[in-house]
DNA sequence: TATTGTTATACTCTATAACTATA
DNA sequence: TATAGTTATAGAGTATAACAATA
C-alpha cells in the first residue's frame, strides 16, 4: 500500500502519458488511426471473432466498436461474414490486405520504440510491460468483472443503470 | 534493446490503457474535466506560469492549452493577469477556489488508487511511477528537444513545417 | 519581423439512447 | 422479452491555420 503523495506522482505520469500516445500517433498510416489500429491488432492477435467479443477486448461500448470497424471494412481489411450460429451476429476475419496493413504497423511502431527506447534494457522493456498489463487488470475495465461476485457473467453490453 | 515482439506487446498496453484513463476520468467531478484538471495539477505543482510555459508542461499545442484554461478560468479556479515584464504574456494563477479543487481531485483519486491497486506493493507502485516518467523522456514530447542538437532552446511554438 | 496568445474549423475517440433484426 | 449490432447525436481532446496585440 502505497503513500498519497506516491499516487498522485502515478496518476501525474497517466496524465503526461497522452503525450507518448499522440506522438506515437503521428507516425501511423493517415487511413489507419488509432481505432482501425486497435482492431487490427486484436484480430491479429486473437482471430477472428463477434462484435461483442471484440467491444470486450477493447474496453469501449459496443457503438464505438462497431464504427471502428465499420471504418476498416470499408478500407478492405476485414471482412464481416454472418454468423451461422446466431444470424444476429457477425464474425469478423482479417482479409490479406488486412494482414498486410497490420504488418505495416507492427513495422513503423517497431521502427518508433527501437529508436526512442535504444538505450533501454530489454528487462525494463518488459518490466513496463508487464507493470501496464497488471495496471490494467487491477482497474478492472470490464464491468461484468467488478460488479459481479464470483458469480457467472453473462452480458457484455452496458447494464441497465438503475 | 528488446525485440520485436517485445515492443509489439508494450505497444498493445499502450493501446489498452485508454480504459484505465476513462475509467479513472469517470470518478472526476463532471465539471472539471482531464484538461482542467491537468491545468490545475501542473499550476499546483510548478506555482505560477506563462500560457507557453504550461503548454509545454502539458505537451500539447498552445492552442488547445489556450482552451482548457479559458474552461478553467471561467470556473474560477485560476486568474490571468497581465506580466508586466511583457504585455503579450499572461501570468497563470491558481485561486484559493482551485486550490480547494485541486485538494479535491487528489482526494478522488487517491480513494479510486487506494482501492483498485490495494494489492500492490509499494515499490510496485513505485517501479510503475519511474518506467512511465522515463518513457515519457525517451519520448521527448517537445518539439525544441529532439529537433535541435544540443543547441540552445528557443521556441516553444510548432517549427515550420518546411 | 517574430512571438504570445486567442479563435475558428475539423478530426478522432467516446458514451448514451433509439432503432432493427433476430433469439 | 432479451440480445447483437447499427446509427444519430453530443461531448471531450487535439492540431492547423488565421488573426490580434506586442516585442
Amino acid at each position: 500500500m502505497a503513500e498519497r503523495a506516491q499516487y498522485e506522482e502515478l496518476v501525474r505520469q497517466f496524465s503526461a502519458f497522452g503525450a507518448v500516445k499522440r506522438e506515437l500517433g503521428r507516425i501511423m498510416p493517415a487511413e489507419c488511426p488509432g481505432g482501425s489500429a486497435a482492431v487490427l491488432t486484436l484480430l491479429g492477435r486473437h482471430g477472428d471473432m463477434r462484435m461483442s467479443k471484440l467491444a470486450e477486448l477493447l474496453a469501449v461500448d459496443m457503438s464505438v466498436t462497431s464504427r471502428h470497424v465499420a471504418h476498416v471494412v470499408a478500407r478492405g481489411w476485414i471482412e464481416r461474414s454472418p454468423d451461422p450460429a446466431d444470424k444476429r451476429s457477425r464474425i469478423l476475419r482479417l482479409t490479406p490486405a488486412g494482414h498486410a496493413q497490420l504488418d505495416e504497423l507492427s513495422r513503423r511502431t517497431t521502427e518508433v520504440l527501437e529508436e526512442r527506447l535504444s538505450d533501454w534494457s530489454d528487462e525494463d522493456v518488459r518490466r513496463l510491460t508487464q507493470l501496464m498489463a497488471r495496471l490494467r487488470e487491477s482497474f478492472d475495465c470490464r464491468p461484468a468483472a467488478r460488479a459481479a461476485p464470483p458469480a457467472v457473467e453473462q452480458t457484455t453490453r452496458t447494464p441497465a443503470s438503475t
